[in-house]
Order: structure tokens, then C-alpha cells, then sequence
DNA sequence: TTGTATGCGTTATCAT
DNA sequence: ATGATAACGCATACAA
């Protein structure tokens, strides 16, 4: 491995001293064009990185943004991260992506080692309960309202979300609009804020039109099988049924596969919609009807905010608006 | 914010040096038990995370882990990545998790990054080549082997991979004792050392019961309406295809939409067989019978083997197996 | 425009 | 068993 080459190697070589070649690196302060030139021509020779450990504890802070999420093999979760990394690449940060099932321990745990690390700010995507957010480190969440732990409002934090309930409204009136009049609705923990908000709005909107939807509560997140067994149930209940909204296309597609199984005709009979538009949705039979989040604007806005809040801008609280949702009509409607 | 905690405060607290308390947290060197219950008072009530950016500057590394992927919404590959995580955290070690597209000239930026941030050492999933990496870095490899840029010998790296021979043995066997006689695979790109075995094994098999196999290459992974559309094409240009096996579960999702869409009886008419057992098998319908890949033990044994590493502990090569694949018989055949 | 010198928070060496 | 201190590689205030 031989000794690894710092900048004081780099000055030497270019005949300049350790300041300029910082300075250079960083493009501060001042300098000859033709220094620079030299400079530069030998941090490329050399393949020179700055070791970034070094440059972090001297400006007490690194180029890495901690990102905390309950579930990466939630293709919805994945899809958000996955944009939010491209977008922090381009502004020169890595991302330090840290699961949790949804358990405070090791999320707490991880908050930890974050802060051990000197992240530069934390984005908390699909987050529940803030455990513990230092004040000063730039955070911002995704998806749900975190319920704090203590006062509601010593916990400052801004928020990107999708506008549920207007997605819920929008599932609703695509059912009654093609004819559904004995709906239900199946959702998760209502007291996670994205789903609370989706029922909301499909209740809304249904009452509007006279109708008093069926709402079911399924246990666990993103086991599909839940779908499933909740529309065996819902079926067995309720013959009459005739649209169905799932507050998640895992939760949809296991609906599906029952359906499928008793042979009920789809759309012809029920009908049923899912949310967040996951890769699946276009490649079943039929074909999954949803609600899409818009997950690149909202991976966007997170990290420009996060970014602003980094480089201590103030950033105007009119700038953080709930994302637009859309329906995407396929086959199972 | 304040004026972050540093050992210098703690050991002025607890009155004694600060050589002392990096002492009882690293649980180096000598103390006595009194001193030592008396600094780890301190450090727990004033919740102190010693700054590990200094630490990394010491002693020249960091308790990270870098990993690299190619697409982190592929359920495989998240389910691998999960488990990775969950391992090193119990290691008392971070993941930084880089997605790349396959695009090289990104990989190449973020192994500079993760270079500059001093990684402990580096685990490289599904990735192709190996651009440069640091001789003297820990550095292992899942799923599929890299082909060197240089000189196949100048670049040693730990390899943990499925017995994908194996596995397309074991399809072909299924379909093949289910009375498929004229059957087909569809794979991604055979240069790939995962699909290619996949694609031999099921070969050999097939060939050994005198049949030859039809061979259909995708173009895109994680597309699977490529799945679909090749599907469309077999069918029509083979009409008596009884058994199709593709070397990913989302291109047979994508298959098994072209069926149902055509209303062929799977697993009356053709039967199918995919490869990972991701989740979404299970619930789709009819299920889908799939080659199950060992995620956990190879999280597991990548995980262990890149510890080793760091630790400078020799490691046996032959602790390195191909882990073992299991066929998980559902309702496609 | 450029150089010198200090300090960031930690670990480790050498004393005591 | 414990303390003083140098060094890690960089950014920056200050000097030139």
C-alpha cells in the first residue's frame, strides 16, 4: 500500500506550499491561474484524494448525509433513496443509508453512530417517532409525519410528503365514477399520517357521494399476504363488494392474487386500486390501477432543502408544499 | 447547538487525564475498575459519542463499510444489502451505500469518495468490473465475478456466490420431471458470470436428457415487461413450448403477465420457473416456482469474510463456498 | 498571490 | 494505573 499521499506531498511536488494547494482544492482564496494549472495537473497525475476524515474534523462536519429508513426492500422506500443519492451525488455528498425495522433501539443506536460520524445532516425517510434530533443538525423528513416524543414543538423539522389526501380522493372517485357503490378501504397503523391522511380522503370523498365505506386495518407492513387474506375475508363478508382502495400496491397485489385465485372477474366484478405506483403495478394481470407519488420531486425537494439547511440559508417554509399525486389508470379499473 | 463534548470534557469531569478515558472506551491499556465506573458514568450521562472523524484521522481508518450495487430497487439485491447491514451493525460498523446504474464512470466517482472517507473496506454486489481497487482495502464481492480491467491475476478479491450451476440443474430437473420436453430460457446479458452459469446448468441438465433448449437474451435487467415481451415472441413462434425458465424472477413476472393476458393455463399448458425468490413469487397467481438463493448466508459469510480482513486475520479460502440453492416448488409447475 | 503556523479530537508512546 | 504529549491531514487566520 506504500504511504498514502496527503497534500503536503502534492506542495512539495508542485513547489507551492500546503495553503495553496488547499486553496486550489477548494477553489478559496486566491491564486494564480498558472499555479492552479500546476497544481491540479499533479493531483490528477497522482489520483491525490483529500482525505476527507482529516478535512471533516477540521471543519467539524463531513460531506455525508445520513439517511434513516424502515424498510429498503419496500420498493416505494428504495425508489425515494435511490433519487435522493443520485441528486446528493451531484452536489458532492455520500449517503449513509441505515434500515430499521421500525425499531426505536437500533434506530437510536444509528442516530448515534450518525452523529459519531459528523454527518452533515439527516434525511428520515418514512420515519415514525424522532427519538432524538439534535438541534442545529440539518434534518428533514419523507413520507409521514413523525409523532415526537416529547412537546410537539421542540421538534422542528420539515416535512415532504405527498398529498394523501387528495390521492385518497382521487382512488375514490375513479371507483365511483366506474360504478362502485360497496366499497372498502384496507390500510395499515392509522396512525402513521400517510395512511390516516389516504383513508381520509377516500372517506371524504365517498360520503360525499352517500356512500359509507368498509375501512380494515391490516397488521403488518409490506406482508402482502395480508392483502391477501384481508380480501378473502372482505369477500366472504360482504358478496356484494364491488371496489376495494389499498393504501399500498403490496397490499393490492396480494388482494389481486385472491381474487385471481377464486376466479372473480377484475374489473369486471371488483375493482381495486393501489398506491405509490411500484415497479409491479404494470406487470401483473391485470394490470394494478393506483395512486403514483411523484418520487423524483419529492426526492428533490428533500435534498435541495436538506442541502439549503446544510449551507444555513433560510430556507422559506413556502417552499416546502405537499407534492402532487396522480392516478394512473390501467386494468384493474 | 453549543460546544460538542470531547474527551478533554469528560476526563476533566471525572477527574482524570484524557489518555485515561480513551483507555476505558477503547478497553485498551490498564485501569482500575473504580476509575473506570467513574468515566463510563460520566460518558453515559452526558451521552458522549467520541468524534469518530478524529479517531479515523488516527489511526487512519473508520468503522465503515462501504458497499456497491448496481440497483438498489432490485428486491435481490436489497434483501442482500439489508442483511449485510444488519450484520455489520452487530460489528459495530456503518454501511455506505453506493448505487450505481452499472455506469462505470459513476462506480469509479464513488469508490474515489469512499476512498477519501477511509473505509474500513469495501463489499461489492452484482458488480462487473472491477475498476481500480486499492491493493492493501479489504474488498469482497457477491453474486457475480468481476472481470478485472488489467490482468486477471493482478486483482485477488474474495468472491461469495451461489451455486447458480446448481440452481439452473434444479430447473431444468423440475421442468423437465414435469413432462416439459420443448422448453425454452430466457437470461440477461451471458457475460455475467450469474446468468451464465444459471443458463450452463440448465443446459447440461437439459442436454443430458437429450433435449435442446431454445435461448432468448433480455436486454435490460429489472425491466420485466422485457420478460413479458419475450414471452409474446416464444409464443408465437413456438406454440408447442411446454416450460420456460428465466434466470430472474422479474423477467418470469413479466412472463407470466403474457400468459395470463393470453389466457394460457400455467402451470397447465407451459410451466415456469425463476430465479431468486423474491417476495413478490408468493403473491402473484398462480405463486411463482422459483430458485431460492441463500440470502442471509451470503450476507453473512461476506460479511464474516471482510471482518477477517480487516482484522488482518488470515482467512482459509476454503471458509469460501458457493452457497448452496434450494427450489422452491409453488404454483407454476 | 502565497506561505507559516495553529488547532480540530483522538490514539498511542513514553514517562512516571 | 495514570498522565503528558506528539502526531494524524487538513483548513484557515494571519503574516508577508
Amino acid at each position: 500500500m506504500g504511504k498514502e499521499l496527503s497534500v503536503k506531498d502534492i506542495a512539495e511536488m508542485a513547489g507551492v506550499s500546503i495553503a495553496t494547494v488547499s486553496r486550489v482544492i477548494n477553489q478559496n482564496g486566491r491564486f494564480s491561474k498558472e499555479t492552479e494549472e500546476r497544481v491540479k495537473k499533479i493531483i490528477e497525475e497522482y489520483d491525490f484524494h483529500p482525505n476527507q476524515l482529516a478535512r471533516g474534523l477540521r471543519v467539524s462536519t463531513v460531506r455525508v448525509i445520513g439517511i434513516l429508513v424502515p424498510d429498503i426492500t419496500n420498493e416505494f422506500f428504495a425508489m425515494i433513496i435511490l433519487e435522493l443519492q443520485k441528486i446528493l451525488m451531484t452536489y458532492g455528498y455520500l449517503t449513509l443509508i441505515c434500515n430499521n425495522n421500525e425499531d426505536e433501539r437500533i434506530e437510536n443506536e444509528q442516530m448515534d453512530m450518525l452523529l459519531g460520524q459528523k454527518v452533515s445532516g439527516i434525511i428520515y425517510v418514512g420515519g415514525r417517532g424522532i427519538a432524538k434530533i439534535r438541534k442545529g443538525l440539518p434534518f428533514v423528513c419523507i413520507d409521514r409525519r413523525p409523532v415526537s416524543a416529547g412537546a410537539e414543538s421542540e421538534v422542528p423539522y420539515c416535512l415532504i410528503e405527498s398529498d394523501n389526501v387528495k390521492g385518497g380522493r382521487l382512488a375514490a372517485e375513479e371507483l365511483y365514477g366506474r360504478q362502485c357503490r360497496n366499497v372498502c378501504v384496507v390500510s395499515y397503523n392509522q396512525e402513521i399520517s400517510a395512511y390516516k391522511d389516504r383513508v381520509e380522503g377516500f372517506m371524504q370523498a365517498m360520503r360525499s357521494h352517500g356512500i359509507e365505506p368498509m375501512l380494515c386495518i391490516a397488521e403488518y407492513m409490506n406482508h402482502y399476504n395480508e392483502g391477501e387474506n384481508m380480501m378473502d375475508e372482505l369477500l366472504e363478508e360482504n358478496p356484494g363488494l364491488d371496489g376495494v382502495f389499498f393504501t399500498t400496491d403490496y397490499l393490492a397485489l396480494g388482494g389481486l392474487r385472491s381474487l385471481a385465485r377464486r376466479k372473480i372477474p377484475v374489473p369486471g366484478k371488483v375493482k381495486v386500486i393501489g398506491y405509490d405506483d411500484i415497479s409491479l403495478c404494470e406487470n401483473v394481470f391485470p394490470a394494478l390501477t393506483t395512486i403514483r407519488q411523484n418520487v423524483k420531486q419529492m426526492a428533490e425537494q428533500a435534498a435541495d432543502l436538506l442541502i439549503s439547511l446544510v449551507n444555513h440559508e433560510t430556507v422559506s417554509r413556502d417552499a416546502i408544499s405537499k407534492i402532487d399525486v396522480e392516478l394512473i389508470s390501467r386494468e384493474t379499473t
